[in-house]
RNA sequence: GCCGAGAUAGCUCAUUUGGCAGAGCGGCGCACUCGUAAUGCGCAGGUACCGGGUUCGAUUCCCGGUCUCGGCUCCA
């Protein structure tokens, strides 16, 4: 039964495929017929539609976009049927004389025939499959996005081609639905709210990349950490703090000078010595552990640290908090014993979800990337690492897929995806080995049989960074935040100025009880302050006039709009109260 | 970094063959004393991203730079 529903959705899943590349077929003939002249890239399905690279005679813009579409939907019209024909490798350099990617791409296919479709008067070299005619293709379920440059095979040093992409779907429908998606993201951009919310900042005079977090975001972030570090102490982590540079002796040691320099910022001369800031860090906890001399005994060491990185980012990348060049890693450095490894994993992962699950994110998805072609470390420990790391998962029951080759060279990791609630993946979590700086550093245990051992290393960052964790929170929750976490936790707000008292009474009493209550007595009218109110996420109004005032009482709103007249005052803030400590996702 | 688009008041945006810079929101002031999403009136607010060029005259056209956005590549 489950079966068959996979199977259907892995031959949906097929035949969307199929319409999508069909149609990057389509926007070939399309282009052909507008362009002639054009050369031809790749042109695959993509996760919501597709794409195809050209390069244009001359440049176009967006404004050629509407065209092409046109052009499209005239092909679709005609009933073209796509036809499939085997040729050569002589042939098929014949026919792609005059297209130097096509035939760059026939060289490197092995001998034999060579597939290739044909539909009106344009041929593509391609393994297929594709629908039978146009006429599978919907007309309006299809919609060009955007024109961007992308490198021809994805190598900077090849040439830049322009990309065409669109979405496409099977249905109208479902294109509508997608497009409705994009829109909900778009309102839940968090730079947008960030200044909406006045959550944070960046300052193009100040530098790029760099993050300014504001009263509001700064109380968001204090009481994540405090919550943070809390459970890290629960959890048997110790917590330390480093310096934010060190001399190059640090890093020629770690190897971050021979593998990371493209991202680290250049030194600065401090009495004739060379510092860097640190781009991670690992080597000043390593410098912590080899203080002493250690003991398996002392093994496991869980050392946790909340440590501001700088890297070097170039400036197309840079994106709002997602993709920063100063960022804040929720780091910790596991250093045990190779028996250890296995529970050890298996309770940062356990860790991670319960975080997860406390800041409301409960669809999470796993990926184990294995040893990549150039590594470093014995293979055999390569393979304990990958089975620990495959126990833990299958141990938690947590979906996975395995990212064959995607480890990094010094180890293999676990990263953990989130998706938020508009079904968005975010790579949030990594739990990744490490076998070089154990060795770089000669870190060291003293066994049960009195030899000098060499520990595992484990790197992990459970929300990942600070800053990215905020953007993706800030879009999952559209700035309307568990009450926890909110900057502001209550709006108090008189229906009058004549209740300004009253309003400042019952702001007092929550405040003592430790409740982030705002009194609201500006001139405005009341319904101004609700609608203010409403707009900064708060979540929870209190409304006060005569009736409250004389019962000691206070009319609530909630953030959802609903309402409950007459509530004690006591009765009020004892059930904020809850809420906050129970850091409950309701209100 | 590369390809493409953009930058006008604190914010969101107008401003067409190149001729004195505009609105709404927000801010400030005055009036109103109000019961669950915007009370009314008034005032202030600008080196049109920065630098150069063309022109009698540039927010507008050209060149260079910065930053932002969509991608490529990379990644927490």
């Amino acid at each position: 039964m489950q079966a068959e529903g996979m199977k259907r959705r892995r031959c949906m899943s097929a035949d969307i495929d199929r319409i999508r590349h069909s149609l990057a077929h389509v926007m070939a003939e399309a282009v052909l017929h507008l362009h002639p002249g054009v050369q031809f890239g790749i042109g695959p399905a993509i996760q919501d539609g597709f794409y195809y690279d050209f390069l244009f005679p001359q440049s176009i813009a967006n404004e050629d976009l509407p065209a092409i579409e046109k052009e499209m939907r005239r092909i679709i019209a005609q009933n073209q049927t796509f036809v499939r024909e085997e040729v050569s490798k002589a042939q098929a350099r014949e026919i792609f004389r005059d297209q130097p990617f096509k035939l760059e791409l026939i060289d490197g296919l092995e001998e034999g025939t060579i597939s290739i479709y044909r539909q009106g008067d344009f041929v593509d070299l391609c393994r297929g499959p594709h629908v039978e005619s146009t006429k599978e293709l919907r007309p309006d379920a299809f919609k060009l996005k955007t024109i961007a440059g992308a490198y021809w095979r994805g190598d900077e040093t090849r040439p830049m081609l322009t990309r065409i992409y669109a979405y496409a779907f099977a249905t109208k429908a479902e294109l509508e639905a997608y497009l409705r998606m994009l829109e909900e993201a778009e309102r839940r951009d968090h730079r947008k709210l960030g200044k909406e919310l006045d959550l944070f900042s960046t300052h193009e005079e100040a530098g790029p990349g760099l993050i300014y977090w504001h009263p509001k975001g700064g109380r968001v972030r204090v009481e994540l950490e405090k919550w943070w570090r809390e459970e890290h102490y629960k959890n048997g982590y110790e917590i330390l703090f480093t310096p934010h540079i060190g001399k190059s002796w640090l890093w020629e040691t770690s190897g971050h000078l021979g593998f990371y320099k493209a991202n680290m910022y250049a030194p600065m001369t401090i009495d004739e010595d060379d510092y860097y800031i640190k781009p991670m860090n690992c080597p000043f906890h390593i410098m912590i552990y080899k203080t002493t001399s250690h003991s398996y005994r002392d093994l496991p060491l869980r050392w946790a640290e909340l440590g501001t990185v700088y890297r070097y980012e170039r400036s197309g990348v840079l994106h709002g908090l997602m993709r920063v060049r100063g960022f804040t890693q929720d780091d910790a450095h596991i250093i045990c014993t190779p028996e250890q490894i296995e529970d050890e994993i298996l309770e940062v992962l356990r860790f991670s979800l319960s975080m997860w699950k406390t800041l409301g994110f409960s669809k999470i998805k796993a990926y184990l990337a294995t040893r990549p072609a150039d590594s470093v470390g014995d293979p055999e420990r390569w393979d304990q690492a990958l089975v620990s790391l495959k126990k833990a998962i299958e141990k938690e029951g947590l979906p996975y897929e395995m990212d064959e080759g995607g480890g990094a060279f010094y180890g293999p990791k676990i990263d953990l995806k989130i998706q938020d609630a508009i079904g968005r993946e975010w790579q949030m979590t990594t739990i990744q080995f490490d076998f070089n700086l154990p060795e770089r550093f000669d870190m060291t245990y003293v066994d049960k049989d009195g030899r000098q051992k060499q520990p595992y290393m484990v790197h992990r960052a459970l929300l990942g960074s600070i800053e990215r964790f905020f953007g993706v929170f800030v879009e999952h929750y559209a700035g309307a935040f568990p009450v926890w976490l909110m900057p502001d936790q209550v709006a108090v707000i008189p229906v009058a100025p004549t209740f300004d008292e009253y309003a400042k009474e019952v702001t007092a009493f929550l405040r003592g009880k430790g409740v982030r209550a705002k009194a609201m007595l500006s001139e405005e009218r009341m319904n101004a302050k609700i609608r203010d109110a409403q707009n900064q996420k708060i979540p929870y109004m209190v409304i006060l006039g005569q009736r409250e005032k004389d019962e000691r009482t206070v009319s609530l709103r909630l953030r959802t709009g609903s309402q409950e007249n007459g509530i004690p005052l006591e009765t009020f803030a004892s059930r904020v109260l809850g809420k906050i400590e129970a850091k409950a996702l309701d209100l």
